[in-house]
RNA sequence: GCGAAAGUGGCGGAAUUGGUAGACGCACUGGAUUUAGGUUCCAGCGCCUUGCGGCGUGCGAGUUCGAGUCUCGCCUUUCGCACCA
């Protein structure tokens, strides 16, 4: 055996082996147990960062493990290969978007093969090519048909100099990237997914995946904000329209002092004619981006539109304002006011002069009050409680806290003062419908799903605009509308709408001079969907075929988690839509794993859900910051894999950080990695110099050797936990690390010593083959040659090792630390508090003073308290 | 502004169900090997203290025989906010 670590070789020699041996092939096996374990694919930018190469190794880890646990795994890659960038990169070096992804992707190909990834490469797709987005315009167009898409005009970024749609990540502090000029809203026609219809059902299915994190899943259900208020309609002075507000709070209808609208709401515009002032302060709100995040933080401006509504119960005049914290895209685009309970409406209230008039008070007062009543508090603590509360009006948290929480009472509120948040909703509902102003209602945060893009790089929307048949899908047969990829780009605009050849077409209704829409789809529209493609990547006459039953859904999905939201709540949303299109079928048919076999797995039956299991990896820093060209403080794999080979770089990865946690970069620990690698190399190495040797098998052994067995069996449980159940590879890493140096101070050379020996070099071998699969495979081949490491499987754990006479257990006094005995691992609580009491150490400490109570906690520790 | 997380030695992290805080690795210090550097190997390594011992998981309270872990309140950092992907 080669006595020197040698990566570059030995890398190249395993990835020829599974290469010529299609080891990662897969291929239906109906009946046999199947995992798909997947990755988020890549934007082709370029290279490789390192969260890609985290991601990858993450994913190829729990593959690999899989594989050598029996399932018959499925791990492709593709490519997200539409997108702004492209366009970026083809404006500043003169090269088409799709000669630029091209290449960007063949080089990007390279890399991620150099890492060993156990990929079936035959299943590859990218989304800029025809046959995978032919698939994207025939569901759309099915979608179109169901009215589940349809078009209305939503505001955009537009920047007046360029005459161009900005994305929000090119809006900077409110102005043009490139232009340098003041970002306007403007209003567009575009096309949207009806995903609020989906809204109850994307909620409830949460509760469904017991294999996504809690993190996630309350984001998701926070983004969706199903919440149960009321509609309220404050009817026009002098008109029998009404204003229709949508409010959670209910139960401060009596404290409202205005309503505010949005800019863009009717009745602002109605009220602007005729009122110069208004109209300009309109004009002004138009300012700036629609990023919600620069919304909700900028200063609140406001103006009164002169006109008034009546408070649906008292029918007293309340005034319309226009506020800029309003949005048009939420609910109605009007909001009922209460300053005294809202801090937004406070406020604003305090900046216009508005009234504040209060409607709850605390649940504490009320309680005061009962307990005066009964004898038990009295008048002078009351007024101290109002005082005390009082003092926190409007200046304080406190004030928002009872109001957040709903725990308050009614007050100044005619017939409702008393009631509690429920009593008052009801009541106040009730009276509402009776007078014909007002229902109870569910109300989403969620907001339909604009997918209209002004840009060439992108998926062609299949809609054939006719002056007679209005938008008209294209038909089936004459998909895919594929995209001209010879063009320029020149930044004044998508290079399609210079193209008549490309859009002047026939309407298919009727035959006349028609135009091709030239807005392309929003990029998450294709990665909406790819998981389930690779299933039937080369299905040529339908979007998905049998093989998507097989192997849907995703067992175990592995992506960043700057992706809770949107991409993940679309492609469960995608999923969804497929599924009522009928592309799935009936039910599964494939042996879907049961619970045990898979630790944690999707309970929803059929085809609900797209990822059954979510790991969501954290990000790579360097300094405490996130690696990115514009800090400049990136690290470049390929540089790294040259020099130490990828094992060395997977298995820092996997060391460093648990998955889920941001990894923080550290050159001095790939140097450690790499020399961790080189101890396994050569532990092997002089092992075998003394000549090949059976695992140990059976028999007597000595004291050291038993102990090291049972070590070795600990971690083989250890780590088949750590990467099944917890996914915490850095702890698995530590574990082997822990044997291998309990094996370097083995100093025994008797034929007993050398089996055990063998089968330690073995099980660590195959318990770090999914880390670092080419050093193992080599390995692997050495201890036992003319076998391969794929074929061995995955250790087990011999009960007979883990057999233990005498355990260890701590004792301490006070819940202070002060020695540890040694006791029979059947022995009672009685037997063990007396072999604690008996200890010199404890008698010390305990010094005749008077024991109280000895907490026993089996297996693990005594506490005497005196 | 809203939503979600995180905070433990000089550093990355471990402590899985409330039960020995600091596993494993890095850095550092001392020693061995080496012409030297590097490599490799051995030992030490939270802070204070001569010692006994005390203190210690962002800060402040609380629950408990026992809190890094649970509760409440703060501080700081990170992610997302619908046209970056």
């Amino acid at each position: 055996m080669q006595p020197h670590y040698l990566p570059a070789e030995i890398e190249q020699q395993a990835r020829k082996y599974w290469e010529e041996s299609r080891a990662f092939k897969a291929v239906e096996t109906p009946g046999k147990p199947k995992y798909y374990c997947l990755s988020m694919f890549p934007y082709p930018s370029g290279k490789l960062h390192m969260g890609h190469v985290r991601n990858y190794t993450i994913g190829d880890v729990l593959a690999r493990f899989h594989r050598m646990q029996g399932y018959n795994v499925l791990q492709p890659m593709g490519w997200d290969a539409f997108g702004l960038p492209a366009e970026n990169a083809a404006m500043q070096n003169n090269v088409p978007p799709a000669a630029w992804t091209y290449q960007n992707i063949d080089y990007m190909r390279g890399q991620l093969k150099s890492l060993g990834l156990a990929i079936d490469w035959d299943r590859e797709l990218a989304t800029c090519k025809p046959d995978y987005y032919k698939w994207e315009q025939w569901l759309f167009t099915k979608l179109f048909e169901k009215g589940m898409v349809y078009k209305k005009t939503a505001p955009v970024n537009w920047d007046p100099v360029d005459q161009t749609v900005l994305a929000n990540e090119q809006v900077i502090d409110g102005r043009g990237w490139r232009s340098g000029a003041l970002v306007e809203k403007r209003d567009i026609p575009m096309y949207f997914m009806r995903i609020t219809a989906y809204a109850d059902e994307l909620l409830r299915e949460l509760d469904n995946l017991p294999g996504w994190p809690e993190q996630v899943k309350t984001m998701q259900r926070n983004w969706i904000g199903k919440s149960e208020g009321v509609e309220i309609h404050f009817p026009y002075a002098g008109s029998a329209e009404v204003l229709k507000v949508f409010t959670t709070r209910p139960d401060t209808l009596m404290g409202v002092t205005y309503v505010a609208v949005a800019a863009e709401h009717p009745l602002a515009l109605d009220s602007a004619e005729g009122n110069p002032r208004l109209a300009a302060f309109i004009e002004e709100c138009k300012k700036g981006g629609v990023a919600e995040a620069d919304l909700a933080t900028q200063e609140k401006k406001g103006m009164a539109t002169g006109h008034f509504v009546l408070h649906p119960i008292t029918g007293e005049k309340v005034p319309v304002w226009v506020a800029n914290y309003v949005l048009m895209g939420y609910g109605e685009g009007a909001v009922m006011a209460v300053p005294a309970h809202d801090e937004r409406d406070f406020e604003f209230a305090k900046k216009f002069g508005l009234p504040i008039r209060q409607a709850i008070e605390a649940g504490e007062l009320k309680e005061a009050r009962n307990a005066i009543a009964s004898g038990n508090y009295s008048e002078k603590g009351l007024a101290q409680l109002e005082k005390v509360l009082s003092d926190f009006k409007f200046t304080s948290d406190r004030w928002q806290v009872w109001y957040g929480e709903k725990n308050g009472v009614c007050v100044h509120s005619g017939k409702y003062d008393g009631l509690n948040y429920e009593q008052a909703r009801d009541a106040i509902a009730a009276d509402l419908k009776t007078k014909g102003l007002g229902d109870k209602q569910v109300h989403y945060r969620l907001r339909d799903w604009g997918i209209s893009r002004q840009r060439y790089w992108g998926c062609p929307i299949p809609i054939i605009h006719c002056k007679t048949c209005g938008d008209v899908p294209v038909p089936e047969q004459d998909l895919p509308v594929v995209l001209p990829e010879d063009v320029k780009i020149d930044g004044t605009g998508s290079p399609l709408k210079k193209m008549p050849e490309w859009y002047r077409t026939a309407c298919p209704d009727c035959g006349g001079e028609a135009t091709r829409e030239t807005d392309t789809m929003d990029t998450f529209v294709e990665s909406s969907w790819y998981y389930a493609r690779y299933a039937s990547h080369d299905c040529a006459t339908a979007m998905l075929d049998q093989r998507a039953r097989y192997w849907l859904p995703v067992d175990q999905y592995i992506g960043g988690i700057e992706h809770a939201i949107l991409h993940l709540l679309y492609a469960r949303f995608f999923h969804k839509l497929m599924r009522d299109v009928g592309l799935f079928g009936g039910e599964a048919i494939s042996p879907t794993l049961s619970q045990e076999e898979r630790g944690q797995s999707s309970s929803s039956s059929g085809f609900n859900e797209p990822f059954a299991n979510l790991l969501t990896q954290g990000m790579v820093l360097k300094d405490g910051a996130k690696m990115s060209k514009s800090k400049g403080n990136t690290v470049d794999p390929q540089a790294l894999i040259e020099r130490y080979g990828a094992d060395t770089a997977r298995l820092f990865m996997m060391f460093a950080a648990p998955p889920e946690q941001s990894l923080e970069w550290s050159d001095a620990g790939v140097e450690g990695a790499f020399r961790f690698l080189k101890r396994l190399w050569k532990a092997v190495a002089d092992h075998l110099e003394k000549g090949a040797v059976a695992a140990f098998r059976g028999g007597h052994l000595s004291g050291e050797l038993k102990a090291l067995r049972f070590q070795l069996h600990q971690t083989i449980q250890k780590v088949t936990d750590d990467y099944g159940r917890r996914h915490t590879f850095n702890t698995a890493i530590a574990a082997v690390m822990e044997l291998m140096n309990a094996l370097g101070k083995l100093d025994d050379a008797s034929p007993a010593a050398r089996g055990v020996a063998q089968e330690v070099l073995e099980a660590a071998v195959l318990l770090l083959s999914p880390i670092v699969p080419h050093i193992c495979h080599a390995l692997w081949g050495e201890l036992n040659p003319g076998t391969s490491l794929l074929d061995a499987g995955w250790p087990k754990a011999d009960p007979a090792a883990l057999v233990q006479d005498e355990i260890e257990l701590v004792v301490q006094v006070n819940g202070k630390l002060r020695g540890s005995i040694s006791a029979p691992k059947d022995a009672g609580r009685v037997a063990i508090e007396k072999i604690a009491l008996n200890n010199d150490q404890v008698q010390k400490h305990i010094g005749g003073q008077t024991v109280k109570k000895v907490v026993v906690v089996p297996g693990r520790l005594v506490n005497i308290v005196i």
